[in-house]
This record gives structure tokens, C-alpha cells and sequence, in this order.
RNA sequence: GCCGGGGUAGCCGAGUGGCCAAAGGCGGCAGACUCAAGAUCUGCUCUCGCAGGAGUACCCAGGUUCAAAUCCUGGCCCCGGCACCA
């Protein structure tokens, strides 16, 4: 289709108000949104996935007469508009070229270093792509969420939240930036510079005491394996700090006094060198022996405590250190005691095994085995390491008392909380990898003592909701089965931060702003109130808490100041769009959005306005599935083109149909623009076959019939897969099966005509939903409006023949067996052409085999006895006994593999007499003839009419190389 | 480790007990059209086959079944999430 028409249906759409959602009271309604996006950069063609899912679903339902709703907005909570505006200020080059390619003129430009503006223009941005990409966006349910109005919504959210017991305080360890405030850590670096793939680790710090009260705290990971210390490690000439810590005073490298000081207070003082500490011992834990203090080089002060527990039997590190040691320190040490063993139980993998060979201790044994015999290097030691950890913490028990038998699992939590109890043992907590905030300042992690949380772990909330999941349909059904153990997980969530965020302040202490998480999960709800806003009917002030009470739960008499009709039909229109039929987002949602969405509605309101389901799609990534974001998949030459510039090349219709078709909408896919050029190509193909197709004569009418009988069976399905949200199945149907079903009519002999063109307008209606502007252009003109509001065709309008369809699946099979026979005689070099003979099947035939059939349905095949005998009551088998054997053994056997026939009988000489033509024509052969297998016998010069089987009757092709005479030639 | 998902033809990717030698796309081959290229259309694209068939095949090894890509057991390997991240 001509490219310039896209924007003339677009603003054709936009004219007839179709994008506007309108409460009808009495129609069905869709209420379907796409999670919203977050303000941090340009979009490129992956954020239109969730649109090219959800405008064909709100389509297909306005075209089945509903009412529909596809609002919009944008998350400009958080610190991605923030970071966005800075780079503007900065002068970013690839973010002023992207404002140049769209023409962003100065005075817009000159309010972008304000981060809430730079949302309310991306927002803006977003909201023009797409439009451009044909999504009908109901454009007065448009906003942010630093907008004033939604401001009061949400700050009503958090006094009912509270209300209903969901919000608690506790005490929290967040990641800081000790400057800017408080950051997230992940890998998409949104906060950050560097880092954001660190994890953290969670020490336990054990105290040994030294006999003048102070105290060392070794930093550990396996707090279980305390029975087994021969000493402690420091690294050489290391300097050590005291940390005081109510009234302990305990001994750390200066890094881990540090963290300590963040996570649990106290303050640092004077420092102490190790060397000092050489002469003395210190008690452990739990067995009260004394042990030295000695140094080792792989000790890196910086990581935990800077001082190392040394468990020689089950650390290869420790094992191998003491090979460093002098005679005499060695013997200070001592035996190393045992205290895991591996269950002997336990099936072991090989890999395992080879752990365990040889003698010695478990760590001497573990190095042997992965060294083999080289050198112990620091990677050797490393994997060693690795290996026997994970052997032992999955298979391993204590051997010694008091938690002789425990799984290791068990007894590190259960020494973990001993240690604790006892105090002078602190959690310490740190990242894996050094962590840079995006101002460059080194992120750190903080005890907050005084945090509001959204109380997720609630048992009674947490329960409502696992009933909620129960009733809820999601797409993929997977992550309706994954769902139950994600909320089991699921804890308690800080929702509020302080820093330099947008976002709202929270009502209940105006210090904080809530989170960016927390103030997105209930939005849906505000969309519906949002356009009345947006129409000037109601104003941010009305929006008050009383007014919410009202609306959202009926509850109370509603906002004074604010009439009191308006308010019931605000409160109407709600209940009209609620529920929420589906909540379409990328499967980044699954593990936090989706969960407090319906956290939040399960808390909120009853349980019939609970939403009905949840609908995950899977990223479109760079090539080699690379994940691709805002701020790097735009830029210039890059695989992943930008918007605009991908709807300039191809248009927003193959654009549309390649991400339906592309793959399941659960899996990630490679943008690939050879594909959406396939997608055009076929849609041009559909363009002209939809163009063709107009006629008024009529066709043969046994095709005629069979094309409305196919057709009443695409509707059929094509149907059924909309209703099942299974967007690609449907696009399988429309643009692949029938355009090969046209085809079919054309080359069986069928015309343009009446036929073809009732196929053609149903075709095209059913084309809108997903190709909305190629189904208006082919639409103009034959239908009363726009083909977008127009209803789709019922199955009731296409009348189903059976007949029809069973005399089209029998030449099907005719043809795949003439195929097969030519494709065997093309290898060998020999002509096509010739005269073709069928034999037909005789009636005692399809007798027989239906007695066969009944055996094999039974699973016993019967005997040629029992067919004998039974034949003798009738007469059309009895007259050929003499076949009957020969038959059944041929036959027999084959049934048992093939479809159970269904449908009506057809009439095979007939078909096939008709089908002369077609089959001349298709195969090349010079004549073709039909003969019952009764009177074939002067026709079937190689005795082929035996082959014959009712649906599959037995050819001739005369003129052709057969073994005899081949045999004759040579 | 825990939770979840996987390993399908040259590639991507459908497919959950028989209609599966396996959709669709890409790539490849042949033919048509064309001065030619490109585009488009048609057919083919595991192996063998002097007749509609046979053999082998959906990570590997076993098993259940009349029948397995599909179910079960074991193994090897891969991916995602694991908590505050829109």
C-alpha cells in the first residue's frame, strides 16, 4: 500500500473518536493496558512489543462490539528522567541528535533540564510513537506521574494502604550512595556507573577473644565450620582498627570497620598492628580453645573483616597455606579437626567423586583433584574451593557435637543465629565488586533504622492473594504455575527513599518520597478518574481522599466540594471499566510489578473488581540476545533501528505482523529486518490477492462451496485464537492459511467471482485487528465506515459443507500420491508427462476396512480367519474371497498409522472426472481417465488396479519406464 | 544452592502420545517472468527408492506403550530470577 496513506487512516481513526473509550451501559467492555513505560530515553522498535500485542487485542474486541480502553502513561517516577535531564544539561551528543532528528525546538528544549518537564516530554514522545505505530491510545487517560492529580491518587493509595494495616517500619540495609542518596543496584545501571552487576554477600562476623578482652571478628561465610578453626589469618604487616560497638571493642581491617560502623553504629578509634598480636592466642567460639594469630598473604584486607578463620581440613585455601608455615607454627596448630563428612548415601556425581579420591583431609583431596598434580595456584585453590563448598553444603553433616548429623545446610543458619544471640557477632554485609553511583562517588551499604514498608509478608494479605492468583488467567500459563512460589518469596518492600528522586512525598511522612515501585501498582484504577481531569470536569483539588474513598470503594459520602452527580459518574465509570481484563508487560514485571499490582488490588478492593489476568511478552535483543536499553539501542547504524526510523522503512503494519508472528510472545527475539521485509512481501501478496478477488460470477459451484466451507472454519478458528489472546495463531490463520486457500481456489479453477469475493470482505475485517491500515485501504469503499469499527464476520455467514470439504482432502491425497510417485521417477531422469489412469475402489473395500479399523481401535487386529468368516454373511465380500487375504495383509497393518476417516463418503469417480482438468493442467499429463476397479481390467495393462483403497485410488501412468520394459531396452 | 524455563533440520523458531519427516520465516537449489539485475511467482530443500514406499532423526542413555519430539528415570549442557531494579 502506498506509505502515505498510514498517516490519512490514522487521522480517519483519530476523526471517528474510535481510540476514545466510551461507557455504554448494557455492551461488554476490554479494559487492557501495557504496563508503563519508564521516562529514561528514546524508545526503539522493542518497546513496541507490548502495543503490537495489546492494540489487536483491543481491536479484535472492538470489532466484536465491545467498548474498550487503552490508556497510556508514563513512570516518571524514580531517577531515570532525572539522569535523562542531566545528560541534556550535559549535552549529550546522542540524546541532542535524537532531539534533533525529531525537531524539538528551543523553547522546548529550554525546560528539558527540568527533570519532571523531560518526563512530561518524553512522555509526550512516547505517546506520538505510538500513535505512529497505530495503537488507538485514548489520549485523555495521558499522564505522569508527577502530575498533581495523580500526586493526590497516590498519596490517597498510601493513607488507605495504611489504613488497612499494609504499611509497618523496620530497620533496613539499602544501598547508598553516602553523597547523593540512595541508589539501585542492578545491572541496567540506571542509577549507576559501575557495578551494577555486583552482588552481596552476607558475612557472619565470629568473635575470638583475646585474653586482655579484646576481641577479633573473623568474617566467614561458613559460620558452621568454627569447630574446626586451628587459627586465625591476618594478612602480613596488616594494620588492624578498633571498632567500639556499645560496650565491645573489637579488632577489624579498617575497610570492614567501615561497613561495620554503617551497618551497626559505633564508631572507630585507634589502630593496632598485627605484628603486636603475633604472641598471642585467642579462644574460639562455642569450644573455648586457643588458637594463634598468624599471617598469610592471601588474605585481602579489604574483603570482610580482614581477618580469616583458617579451617585447614575443609578450606583448600587454609590446607594450602599451611604448607607456608614454618615447623614451629605448624605445630602450634595442631591436628585439624574433621567435622563434615559426606553422606555416604548420597548418589554422587562423577565430578563429585573425583572430589572425595585419595587420602588425607577433604581440602587436601579436593586440590589433588583439581590440581592434578600441577601447581597449586590461586585458580586451582579458587575452584578447589568452589567445589568442596557446594559438595559439602548440598551432601555434607556435621560430625560434631552438638550438631553431630545436621545437614550443613542446617547448622550454618542454626551456628549463624547462635553467634548472633550470644552478641558480639554482627551481620556484615558488602558488594561483591566496588560500586559507583553516576556521579562517581563508591555506593555502600546502610542500615536505615527507621524505614516505612509495604508489609508483603503478611500471611492474611499474602493468602488473599495467592487466592487471587488462583483465579487469574496469564499468558504464557507458565507463569501462572510460577506465580504461587514468587509470593511465597515475597517479603516486606521499602516504599519510600530519600534523595534527589521524583515522585510523591509520602502523606504519612513528608521527609520521604515514595518509591518508584509503590506508587505503580494501582494506576489502572486512576486511568478511568484521569480523563475526567483531562476534560476539566474535576480539578487536582477535588481529588481528595474522601473523593477516592467514594469512587474506588463507594465507601463514605464522597468529596464535598465536588458534585455529587459527577461523582456517581465518575464512580459509574469505574465500575464499568473494572476489572482490568489484562495487564500486558515485558517479563522484567514477573518478579515485582505483576506481584504488587495485585498485592495491592487484593488489598484495596473486593473481590469482584479483582483484575483477570496478567499478560507476559519476552524482549526483542540486539544480536546475540543481548539486551538492549533506551540509551544505546537508538543510536546511529545500530541493528536495532529507532522508531521512526523503522516505521519510515517498512510502515507500521509489517512492523505489526512481524512481532506477532516473529515468535511466542513469551520468548525473547533478535530483531531481524530481513524478516519484517517478508512480513511486507506478504503483505503485499495479501494486498493483491484481496484485490483480485472481487467478481460477481460464480465459480464452479462444488469449489464455491468448498471455499465457503473453509472459510467458515478459518473464521472459526481465527476467532477462537483472538478469544484465547493467542495473537500468533491468529496470524497464522489470516495471513498464511488463507491466502494459500485462495490460492487453491484459483488453481482448482475457481475465478474471481462472488465466491472469492466473500471470502475477500471477511478477510479483510479480519485483517484490521492486526494490519489496521492495509484492511482500511483495502477496505475503502465497501464498507459503511471504517473498517477498523465495522463487526467481523460469524461462522454463520459462510455455510459449512462437509461434502465439499471431503472431496477437496481426497484429491489432497490423490495429489500427494501422484506427487510421491513422479518425485521417485524425477530422480531418475524420466519424462512427467503421459496418460494417467485411476483405478476406484470397489465397495466391499471400504467394508473391509472399516472391520479392520474396529480391530485396531480395539487394538487387535483381526485375523484373516475371522474376516473370512464373518464375510460369509455378506455377499459383495464373499465374491472376492480369493482378494480378501492379500488385502488384509497389505492394508492391515497401514490403518494403524493413518487418520480415522471422517466426513461424508465421496464419490471418487465423479471428483476425480471433474478434477481432470485441474490435474492435466497442475501435472503436465496428456490425458487422464477414470474407470471403477470393475471395469478396468482392459485398461490396467499392470494388473494396478488391486492397489486400489476407498480414498486412495490406484493410478496408471501410461507411457512410462517400468522394470520390464527397461529390462526389455537393455 | 533455591525457584522457573529450556536443548527440534544450515540458522531462527512452532510443535505435549498416533493426522509428525515435523508449521512459519531466513538461508540454499531449480523453474517462470525479465535485455539483465533486483523484486515477484511456482516447486524442491534428512537419506535411499525402476510406483504412492522404506530407513534414520527432535542433546545423550535407559524405560513405559501396539505407538514417543511429546510421558517416566538418570546424565550432560544452556538460559532467567533470587528481593527492592523501571
Amino acid at each position: 500500500m502506498d506509505p502515505s496513506r498510514v498517516a490519512h487512516w490514522q487521522e480517519a481513526w483519530a476523526g471517528a473518536g474510535l481510540a476514545r473509550g466510551r461507557r455504554v451501559p448494557g455492551h461488554r467492555k476490554f479494559y487492557a493496558l501495557v504496563a508503563y513505560p519508564g521516562s529514561s530515553g528514546f524508545l526503539h522498535v522493542g518497546h513496541l512489543r507490548g502495543y503490537a500485542y495489546a492494540d489487536p487485542l483491543h481491536r479484535y474486541h472492538r470489532m466484536l462490539g465491545e467498548e474498550v480502553l487503552l490508556p497510556f502513561g508514563v513512570h516518571a517516577s524514580g531517577l531515570p528522567a532525572v539522569t535523562w535531564s542531566r545528560r541534556f544539561v550535559d549535552g549529550d551528543p546522542a540524546l541532542l541528535e535524537g532531539l534533533a532528528e525529531r525537531g524539538v525546538d528551543a523553547a522546548a528544549r529550554a525546560r528539558l533540564g527540568d527533570p519532571e518537564e523531560a518526563a512530561r516530554f518524553l512522555g509526550r514522545e512516547y505517546l506520538r510513537v505510538f500513535r505512529r505505530f497505530g495503537a488507538l491510545v485514548d489520549e485523555s487517560t495521558f499522564l505522569t506521574t508527577v502530575d498533581e492529580d495523580y500526586r493526590a491518587f497516590i498519596r490517597w493509595q498510601f493513607h488507605a494502604l495504611q489504613a488497612a494495616g499494609a504499611l509497618v517500619k523496620a530497620s533496613y540495609f539499602s544501598s547508598v550512595c553516602p553523597v547523593c542518596g540512595p541508589v539501585a543496584v542492578d545491572a541496567s545501571e540506571t542509577d549507576l556507573q559501575s557495578g551494577g552487576d555486583a552482588e552481596i554477600v552476607r558475612f557472619t562476623t565470629v568473635p575470638f577473644r583475646l585474653d586482655d578482652g579484646r576481641t577479633l571478628l573473623a568474617a566467614t561465610l561458613r559460620p558452621e565450620t568454627v569447630f574446626g578453626v586451628t587459627n586465625l589469618w591476618v594478612a602480613p604487616g596488616a594494620t588492624l582498627v578498633v571498632w567500639h560497638h556499645d560496650s565491645g571493642t573489637y579488632l577489624v581491617a579498617r575497610s570492614g570497620a567501615e561497613r561495620l560502623v554503617e551497618q551497626h553504629g559505633g564508631r572507630i578509634g585507634h589502630e593496632v598492628l598485627a605484628s603486636d598480636l603475633r604472641n598471642h592466642a585467642v579462644t574460639t567460639p562455642f569450644l573455648g580453645r586457643k588458637v594463634p594469630i598468624l599471617e598469610n598473604t592471601l588474605v585481602e584486607p579489604s574483603l570482610g573483616t580482614g581477618v580469616v578463620m583458617s579451617v585447614p581440613a575443609h578450606a583448600p585455601a587454609d590446607a594450602a597455606a599451611l604448607a607456608g608455615l614454618t615447623a614451629e607454627d605448624r605445630d602450634r596448630l595442631g591436628t585439624p579437626p574433621l567435622l563434615i563428612e559426606i553422606d555416604s548415601q548420597a548418589a554422587l556425581t562423577s565430578s563429585e567423586e573425583e572430589l572425595r579420591a585419595g587420602e588425607g583431609l577433604p581440602a587436601e583431596r579436593a586440590l589433588r583433584a583439581v590440581a592434578g598434580g600441577g601447581p597449586l595456584d590461586a585458580t586451582t585453590i579458587e575452584t578447589a574451593t568452589e567445589r568442596l563448598y557446594r559438595l559439602e553444603f548440598v551432601r555434607g553433616r556435621m560430625t560434631v557435637p552438638p550438631f553431630a548429623g545436621t545437614p550443613v545446610k542446617q547448622a550454618r543458619e542454626q551456628v549463624a543465629a547462635q553467634l548472633l544471640a550470644a552478641g558480639a557477632s554482627f551481620e556484615l554485609q558488602e558488594f561483591t565488586k566496588p560500586v559507583i553511583c553516576r556521579n562517581g562517588h563508591t555506593v555502600v551499604i546502610r542500615r536505615i533504622p527507621e524505614q516505612w514498608f509495604l508489609h508483603y509478608s503478611d500471611p492474611a494479605w499474602k493468602a488473599e492473594t495467592q487466592e487471587l492468583v488462583s483465579r487469574i488467567t496469564t499468558w504464557p500459563a507458565d507463569y501462572g504455575r510460577e506465580l504461587p512460589s514468587i509470593l511465597d518469596w515475597f517479603g516486606d518492600r521499602p516504599c519510600t527513599r530519600r534523595g534527589v528522586w521524583l515522585g510523591t512525598r509520602f502523606p504519612i511522612d513528608p521527609e520521604w518520597i515514595i518509591e518508584p515501585i509503590a506508587d505503580s501498582t494501582f494506576y489502572m484504577a486512576y486511568f478511568v478518574v484521569r480523563r475526567f481531569v483531562h476534560d476539566g470536569r474535576l480539578r487536582a483539588e477535588d481529588l481528595t481522599d474522601e473523593f477516592f474513598e467514594y469512587v474506588f470503594r463507594g465507601r463514605g459520602e464522597g468529596e464535598r466540594r465536588v458534585d455529587r452527580t459527577l461523582q456517581d459518574e465518575v464512580r459509574a465509570e469505574f465500575l464499568y471499566w473494572y476489572p482490568l481484563d489484562f495487564n500486558i508487560g515485558g517479563k522484567e514485571h514477573k518478579r515485582v510489578h505483576f506481584p504488587v499490582f495485585l498485592y495491592t488490588h487484593t488489598r484495596l478492593l473486593p473481590a469482584e473488581l479483582q483484575p483477570r489476568g496478567i499478560y507476559v511478552h519476552g524482549w526483542i535483543t540486539g544480536p546475540a540476545g543481548q539486551k538492549i536499553s533506551k540509551k544505546e539501542g537508538a543510536g546511529k547504524g545500530g541493528k536495532i533501528p529507532a522508531t521512526d526510523r523503522a516505521m519510515e522503512q517498512w510502515g507500521p503494519d509489517p512492523l505489526r505482523l512481524y512481532y506477532v508472528v516473529a515468535a511466542s510472545p513469551s520468548q525473547d527475539f533478535e530483531f531481524d529486518a530481513s524478516a519484517v521485509d517478508a512480513a511486507q512481501i506478504r503483505l503485499s501478496d495479501i494486498e493483491r490477492l484481496v484485490r483480485e478477488a472481487g467478481g460477481s460470477g460464480n465459480g464452479p459451484p462444488e469449489l464455491d462451496a468448498w471455499l465457503d466451507s473453509v472459510t467458515h472454519g478459518w473464521i472459526h478458528r481465527a476467532r477462537e485464537a483472538f478469544d484465547g489472546t493467542d495473537l500468533r495463531h491468529a496470524a497464522e490463520i489470516i495471513y498464511v492459511e488463507v491466502p494459500s486457500l485462495l490460492r487453491r481456489y484459483y488453481n482448482r479453477g475457481g475465478t474471481p467471482g462472488a465466491a472469492s469475493g466473500r471470502l475477500a470482505r471477511a478477510w479483510t475485517l479480519f485483517l484490521s485487528p492486526i494490519t489496521p491500515h492495509l484492511a482500511e485501504e483495502l477496505g475503502e469503499g465497501h464498507f459503511p465506515g471504517l473498517v477498523a469499527q465495522s463487526l467481523l464476520p460469524t461462522v454463520d455467514e459462510f455455510h459449512r459443507s462437509r461434502t465439499a470439504e471431503a472431496r477437496e482432502s481426497f484429491l489432497d491425497q490423490v495429489e500427494a500420491d501422484l506427487r510421491a510417485v513422479l518425485r521417485a521417477s524425477e530422480g531418475r531422469g524420466e519424462p512427467t508427462s503421459g496418460e494417467l489412469i485411476f483405478y476406484v475402489a470397489e465397495p466391499w473395500k471400504a467394508t473391509l476396512e472399516s472391520w479392520l479399523r474396529e480391530g485396531v481401535d480395539r487394538n487387535e487386529l483381526p485375523t484373516v480367519r475371522d474376516i473370512m468368516t464373518r464375510s460369509k454373511d455378506h455377499p459383495e465380500l464373499s465374491a472376492h474371497r480369493a482378494e480378501i487375504p492379500k488385502y488384509v495383509e497389505r492394508v492391515g497393518g497401514l490403518l494403524r498409522s493413518e487418520p480415522v476417516p471422517e466426513g461424508p463418503a465421496v464419490d471418487e469417480v465423479a471428483t476425480l472426472r471433474a478434477a481432470e482438468g485441474y490435474l492435466i493442467r497442475r501435472f503436465g499429463f496428456r490425458s487422464v481417465a477414470v474407470y471403477r476397479e470393475s471395469e478396468a481390467q482392459p485398461h490396467d495393462p499392470k494388473g494396478r488396479r488391486e492397489r486400489a483403497r476407498p480414498g486412495r485410488p490406484a493410478f496408471f501412468l501410461v507411457g512410462r519406464s517400468t522394470p520390464a520394459t527397461l529390462a526389455a531396452a537393455g
